[in-house]
DNA sequence: GCGATGCTTCGGCTACCATCGAAGCATGAA
DNA sequence: TTCATGCTTCGATGGTAGCCGAAGCATCGC
């Protein structure tokens, strides 16, 4: 039955991964949902077999997508319903704090920083939000040209939007994507903010001191 | 998580048999599912605080609903993702094959030979269906009068449609409901072709011998 | 009051399935 | 070829959740 095997939380984290359309290996699934790749690949057979999700070899990498619009909508729905009854999953997925807090999600800043950053974006009118629709406002490129030395003209690509959301993981909110996202994140790196961790595979973001400091001027909630 | 509330298949025959809008009992809901009253208490527990389905306490009985048409149409996604893969469930409820094969619904027939009848129907152009839309042709009409002595004047009534596709439980398809499902069943009933069986809250409908051949001259689709 | 009915709670049993270690196959690189 | 990487299969383990019997409340009817 399908809703059983979304049901599982290995799963479920896999799936929300896959939801921003992209295709992920079954390793990085396996991250994503934070077990080991034996127990992920059971998962994903089964996915597959459920018809949730599309395999495509490559080389010696296996990447897996969602079938189609139909699945990823019936997935939204549920999140919906999840949403509104405030059923919102209590967080199963990998146990590393560090992960949660910041980490790289292609070539952007997620984790619960990336969440709080795109939150003080919307919130300072530096970005207007239409559900997966992000756009720079006037006042948001003087701030970036300010404070992070980034200019319009940096950030237009051919086929990839400057802003865009892509729900996070771990946090199951909106992080900022996008040539963008990814620019600020390259930015952070080159002002020795924050650096990806040395250990090879790891997503994990770790923050030098100075950087988290500089990071929360710009884009704190005072929570921390 | 709401997903996993779905896939246990108890649940989802509750939830399944709570589709067409009526609200059902608790131990109706029990019987539909195929399990103990006790079993069900507690399903019906979680699928409350998942949000999925509401009470109403009248007497001493415990009538649910689902809650809105957001579950409704989510849980119809799910059905449509599991249609399509050819994934349909296999069948897990009720052990009893009599019920499988013919029971009443509310007030009309269900099961194997409900869900026959509405097939022969439909393939004869005696009704047309659209989705859950039904309606009685002119040659429906002048069938209904001819075989079973049912006049369409016997069939209005102010709040109830005269055709209703309703979704069979143990089939997954659909059988006849509404005033004229509820007639024909009647007329069986009158014409001692069916009767409902003797054991109190049993839901079986037992056909006789001779009824059992009327009705597949009128509708049996040459399996049996 | 009494018993009957509908539903829930409790306790214990069982079965399923997610999980991981270890080993097995592929593919790609040297 | 040999080694490394990515993924899968196998086998064993453990935790979780569905399930039911028995007992406990509530409501209805007498």
């Amino acid at each position: 039955m399908i809703a059983s095997l979304v049901g599982d939380p290995a799963r479920a984290n896999m799936l929300t991964a896959l939801m921003n359309g992209r295709a992920l290996t079954a390793s990085e699934l396996a991250q994503e949902a934070g077990i080991t790749p034996q127990t992920a690949s059971s998962h994903l057979s089964k996915l597959e077999a459920g018809g949730l999700i599309e395999p495509e070899k490559q080389g010696r990498h296996r990447y897996y997508r969602l079938t189609d619009d139909d699945v990823a909508g019936v997935l939204e729905g549920l999140a919906g319903l999840a949403a509104r009854t405030g059923h919102m999953r209590v967080r199963t997925g990998p146990k590393d704090p560090a992960l949660r807090r910041a980490r790289i999600c292609y070539d952007h800043l997620a984790g619960d920083l990336g969440v709080q950053m795109l939150d003080t974006l919307r919130a300072q009118n530096l970005v207007r939000q239409k559900k997966q629709e992000i756009e720079l406002t006037a006042e948001g490129e003087r701030f970036l040209a300010k404070h992070l030395q980034i200019s319009p003209d940096m950030l237009t690509h051919p086929r990839r939007p400057v802003c865009k959301a892509c729900l996070d993981w771990s946090e199951r909110r909106h992080h900022l994507a996008g040539t963008l996202g990814a620019a600020m994140m390259q930015r952070f790196a080159e002002l020795k903010w924050a650096a990806r961790d040395a250990t090879p595979g790891s997503r994990v973001v770790n923050f030098t001191r100075t950087g988290e400091k500089q990071f929360a001027a710009l884009f704190g909630d005072g929570r921390d």
